[in-house]
DNA sequence: CTCCTGTTCGGATTCAACTCGGATACTGCT
DNA sequence: AGCAGTATCCGAGTTGAATCCGAACAGGAG
């Protein structure tokens, strides 16, 4: 069993690991990372990798958790931006952030997304899918026409997993048929425009 | 390098281990189905899969060609049957069947699809978006109001795209948010007020 | 300086993928 | 039927990546 690293030096090899992991993942792919591989480009023994993880499963868990974190920490602040915007402003804004920070340091996080999408963390993006539930309930609540929409919910469950599928798997494409920006508005325009027919519908009589 | 099966028995072998290799997944999951397993379940030695199969993966290779196959020929019919329905109920029907065909034999194709998303099995599903895309070109054709539509290409893509994702995630996960009915109508409703809206939006001036 | 604990290491072990050469079954021909 | 030539099947043996482990090294409290 793995223990936890106390001394400073057993810290920077958990972070050198961690590191290497997701360069290797970025040169090699996922079927050529071994663990070998991971120790050669983190400049320790194969062993050392095995003082603080189980297996190789659980440095991807832990690379998985540090990418989930970053992401995460980038969307929170943008609640506080999008409230200030349209619905289609506040979507491109949302996405044009994620595909750059996806895009950060040779695309690691964005080799890393496509192949975690193995790797059985079903769970894995929940804290993501979360958050950008949280800032759609935030947006509403500051729009109040919005709130008499009905299956807020289901739309919103829908739309932040089809959303994010829709843009890992545009950005995995070698040649997708649509360009990002095309995607980016399409996007955007699926939800103004849902919201837009839902509101009309739902309007109360002309007073 | 493997041959290819020329008697009759030899035809059947290959079927086992297919039918064998949908079997493992569905019983062990991916990580833990090995040739030896896979052998077993088809009956047969270990030897007998490399006579037909390079490798482990030309096994998954050769079951994800089944499974789009038989998906791609599940939804052809339909066609002829969603131009005579609205949107709602196009969407309806070729989500439930969808959905139907993945339960069937102990969901055997949905742990497949699961498990596949890994596998590098980038390009997979493209035949089967194809056809959704046709299925979709098809609709618009009988209804000529929808031709004014702008974007097509964009949004049936990002509609396609994203709603398969979605109902895979949906049928993963263990206790979902939203219930089987919510998702279905929420993507029909997605869906048909989108094209609501548009069809308002460049509406021809009123004669 | 010394002991104790945390840390590192890489050779040894395990196990699944894959190979190989022989045994067996089939097929067409006489 | 008997035989030659393929096709098929097999499972013990090889290979290599993941993992283990015990010895060697480093930091720090006394």
């Amino acid at each position: 069993m793995p223990r936890a690293p106390r001394q400073q030096r057993a810290i920077a090899t958990v972070d050198a690991i961690l590191e290497a992991g997701f360069i290797s993942l970025t040169r090699h792919g996922l079927a050529a990372t071994t663990t070998r591989h991971i120790a050669d480009i983190a400049g320790i023994g194969v062993g050392s990798l095995y003082e603080y993880f189980e297996n190789k499963e659980a440095v991807y868990a832990a690379m998985h958790e540090r990418f989930v974190a970053e992401v995460v920490a980038m969307l929170q602040p943008l609640a506080a931006v999008i409230v200030k915007q349209d619905i289609h402003g506040a979507v491109t804004t949302i996405i044009g952030r994620l595909q750059a920070f996806l895009r950060e340091n040779d695309s690691r996080y964005l080799h890393y997304a496509q192949s975690a999408m193995s790797l059985e963390v079903r769970v894995g993006l929940d804290p993501v899918i979360r958050i950008l539930q949280e800032m759609i309930v935030h947006y509403v609540m500051h729009h109040p026409e919005l709130m008499r929409m009905r299956r807020m919910a289901t739309m919103s469950y829908i739309f932040v997993n089809g959303s994010i599928f829709v843009i890992l798997r545009h950005l995995t494409e070698p040649s997708p048929s649509i360009s990002t920006e095309e995607l980016i508005e399409g996007l955007s325009e699926m939800l103004s425009h849902y919201v837009a027919m839902e509101l009309q519908l739902t309007a109360p009589p002309a007073a």
